[in-house]
DNA sequence: CGTGACCTTTGATGTGGATCAACGGCGAGA
DNA sequence: TCTCGCCGTTGATCCACATCAAAGGTCACG
């Protein structure tokens, strides 16, 4: 058996993603509370799943899902982070969401991979055929259930992002963001406000979150300077952010009046 | 029996949406094929769908769900179409999609709506209770991989949506736009290009045209002017878009190089 | 057939964010 | 420690689209 065919662990985080966001997961490491599929499945299950799948190491930087391909396999990630998006052919990138350990890749294309998936750093990850996942579905009906509960939370995080991209100003993305973020890494008291003045990791290039928000590099710089200066929020350095003040980001992000 | 308690009549397209746009889906009227939960239920199964529906009349512009209030109801448009949106306390608004005969609608909302809902004309739907809707589900669990396929076809649309609103110029969102109106009319040869010469019904007033782009009416109607004087379109009325090079449009709408 | 309300189109002007350009900070590697 | 390359920041300028304004078009209604 050669490392690439290595039975998985599945007694690890195993959230879906849809091929967009998913519910929050953290990897063993973080210790932090994880959501999704694990939370439903018993052990015969997680074992049936086991072998179901390859494991797969992946260096940073490199493309394993890539739009226009055949959509031969599913992936759930173990470790690292993702980025999904799609390209126009002179190299204008939209990123549609991020993924992290437990999100689940692939599931939404039919025949030809309707976006790409570039790792953004050391990336561990199973591979399932398609055979593969639909014997797992076919085995466990519930997962159907959990799948359709996550894949409607795409879509309201679907409409949240088109909001943004259509109807928001460069400051209220930046805002905006900075929220959903806090959200995405559970740093939110029960669902509300994240809690100030904790430095809140944000492991992602400039230009990520430009073409994440619709904007250059350039103005989102200015704009989380402009946060800044504004005393909102402090950045020690460049892959942290610290929220002085969640309740008035929130308004600049929801534009209240 | 009352007439908002009328027994609801499902021998009728039952395509699927889940917050956002869906499968392609035609009325009785209109003779197109109808795609669908329909073609995979049975006369039982529709027989039991239909006892869990209360059947309603709206009138011409009317919101029916409202982001922000409890989600207490599913609903399944019979005739006339909707507009789905979200809006920011100012009055900005994005239009996130467009329901016609046979969506669902409510799906995706746990608690609290996220979107908000509008009649464009004098609409007919049936509405389920939480409940109803649950029972259904468990009856028919083959309708949950239907709702899932469907679902997961609105996150690829929504990701190519994003990459609309986020990275393409006006010219481009409105080709893009009308190759993907004509594709849900089912106007297209196989999936291929539309048709050309053909009169596209286009029942969308400038507004919602632009709030669904991204855009305002001005540079809607300055961008489908330049399209006709460049001979890519004609426009008869303005219900009505004919598409005379497809190729051209698509030439815009996916940035060719 | 006239009136008025509303929508669309077109033109003139304004502006938010893109583009172009220069500089600075920082880590890797010799 | 120096240098190089890559990012991120900041400033100057530009431009695509928004905003402001006004003139048709269309349709409902008396």
């Amino acid at each position: 058996m050669t490392s690439l065919n290595k039975i998985t662990d599945f007694r690890r985080p195993l959230a879906i993603n849809l091929a967009n966001r998913a519910a929050p997961s953290n990897c063993d490491d973080c210790g932090a509370r994880h959501h999704g599929l694990c939370d439903a499945l018993s052990d015969d299950e997680l074992g049936f799943l086991s072998r179901a799948a390859q494991r797969l190491t992946l260096p940073a930087n490199s493309v394993f899902i890539e739009e226009g391909e055949p959509a031969q396999y599913f992936y759930n990630i173990n470790s690292g982070n993702v980025r999904l998006f799609k390209s126009l052919p002179d190299g204008r990138r939209q990123i549609t969401g991020f993924a992290g350990p437990g999100y689940f890749l692939g599931l939404a294309s039919k025949d030809k991979n309707t976006f790409s998936a570039e790792t953004m750093e050391p990336v561990k990850l199973c591979r399932f055929t398609r055979s593969g996942i639909a014997a797992v579905f076919d085995e466990f009906p519930v997962l159907e259930r959990k799948l359709l509960d996550v894949a409607m939370h795409e879509l309201v995080l679907g409409q949240q992002q088109m909001l943004l991209l259509g109807r928001k100003t460069a400051l209220e993305r930046i805002a905006s963001f900075l929220l959903s973020w806090a959200e995405r890494l559970e740093m939110c008291a029960s669902g509300r406000l994240p809690r100030p003045n904790v430095a809140m990791p944000l492991p992602l290039s400039r230009t990520d979150l430009a073409d994440y928000l619709g904007l250059t590099i350039e103005t989102v710089s200015r704009s989380l300077s402009q946060l800044k200066r504004d005393g909102l929020i402090e950045i020690p350095n460049i892959h942290e952010i610290v929220l002085l003040r969640p309740q008035a980001l929130s308004d600049i992000a929801e534009a209240a009046v």
